[in-house]
DNA sequence: ACTAACTCATACATTCCTGTTCGAGTAAAG
DNA sequence: CTTTACTCGAACAGGAATGTATGAGTTAGT
């Protein structure tokens, strides 16, 4: 209910949706404080609820953001645009995680780094990405993910240039790799047979296994 | 007559279509030609449709089988009953293929043949996965998988055996990463940053790179 | 050719979700 | 303390999907 947490989450998303008659479209007259909150209280329950199940109804989300359905409306006239904003908030939030980590230095060690302390966004992410998936117009969901992407893609490219990552495959398949193994992870979590605080670690190592140049230390 | 002749709704697990099997818990009276071919129908389409779109109507899926609503239905009583037959279906399919693999030899030869020829029935099964998920009870995927997984695991487990492939991580987490990336290179194919003729030798060389013990060719 | 097995379109009852409207109540800002 | 911003439940219209029923037509076995 008071999940409140300090987030910002740039509120109202006029993406493709209308403009939407929600609660204080466009006029930034001045903004009640238990709105702010019971926005806030939204996109977290959004994101948790999507998390255990991607076909989670309206009512339900609002009802563990201990909201009424009609407040929910009040905020987010659309499933779209609810979904939409959860997305671009959790994304937003993992591109603060990055920009304070230090990409530099041995790409190998970045890696971990980055393996580590951010799994487990993608993990919370993940069933939000699925729902968005099939809610969203086509580009939208590559459009909120660009930054973020953008970041991991540099580190590795650097790894393959300086040698220390394999680059007889193609960027967008370690990409791929890792989005893959942490989704894979996630599961193995979800399905009681990994305890989330080995995940981190065997990632790490996974990766960079699979990583490396082919026949080298 | 109809064919809901009341006994129709529990018998229907035939393996791949084609294969006889009683029709009636009971009686097995005749079973004509064109109700063989069009359930093989349905199963089939269930697979293409639902990999394109998880959530598929009955509707849907009765049209891309060339299939009436109503005949669907007197196939199979249930979403969850027509669900559950396709999966084990594909799933007996695999089997199959695997059996007549080779998996003997050098483990991490074995993997490659395993992976390339096999990786293409994990595509196809990855969205009929998904959509099991959420409609079949919980222990009956795992029960369906398990002959398959077996097979795999052993091989695994010899490759640990001999050293060839990494034991500093569970075999539990080295079957889940497989099955990631095998879901992972479905992905980037339907998102067309990936040819499928790509897919293979990719999975190959990127899961011996993984389960190559570290620090060593 | 005869008959049982099967198919199909239409139509209906049910259930569930979405998005909107209403009016009355409550919390906050000045 | 007054105004304004917001919240709430209840209730409604709409759409969509599931599963059932009916009856007339078609196909295939013997």
């Amino acid at each position: 209910m008071r999940v409140t947490n300090g987030a910002v989450s740039a509120s109202r998303r006029a993406g493709s949706p209308g403009e939407g008659g929600a609660v204080t479209a466009g006029q930034t007259g001045r903004r009640r404080a238990d709105a702010v909150r019971n926005q806030a209280a939204i996109l977290t329950a959004t994101r948790g609820t999507l998390s255990a199940n991607p076909d989670a109804t309206m009512a339900q989300i609002a009802h563990a953001a201990g909201v009424g359905r009609v407040t929910l409306y009040g905020h987010f006239s659309n499933r779209a645009e609810l979904i939409d904003a959860a997305l671009a908030d959790v994304l937003h939030r993992g591109n603060g995680v990055l920009e304070q980590l230090d990409l530099d230095g041995d790409p190998r060690e970045a890696l971990g780094r980055l393996v580590v302390s951010s799994w487990k966004l993608v993990d919370e992410s993940r069933s939000l990405l699925a729902a968005a998936q099939r809610e969203l117009p086509e580009g939208r969901i590559r459009d909120l993910h660009g930054d973020l992407e953008g970041r991991v893609r540099r580190l590795l490219e650097r790894g393959q240039q300086e040698g220390l990552f394999r680059a007889d495959l193609p960027v967008d398949w370690l990409l791929a790799t890792m989005h893959a193994l942490m989704h894979g992870a996630a599961n193995e979590i979800a399905a009681g047979r990994l305890e989330p605080d080995d995940a981190g670690p065997m990632l790490r190592a996974t990766l960079l296994g699979a990583y490396a140049p082919p026949g080298d230390a």
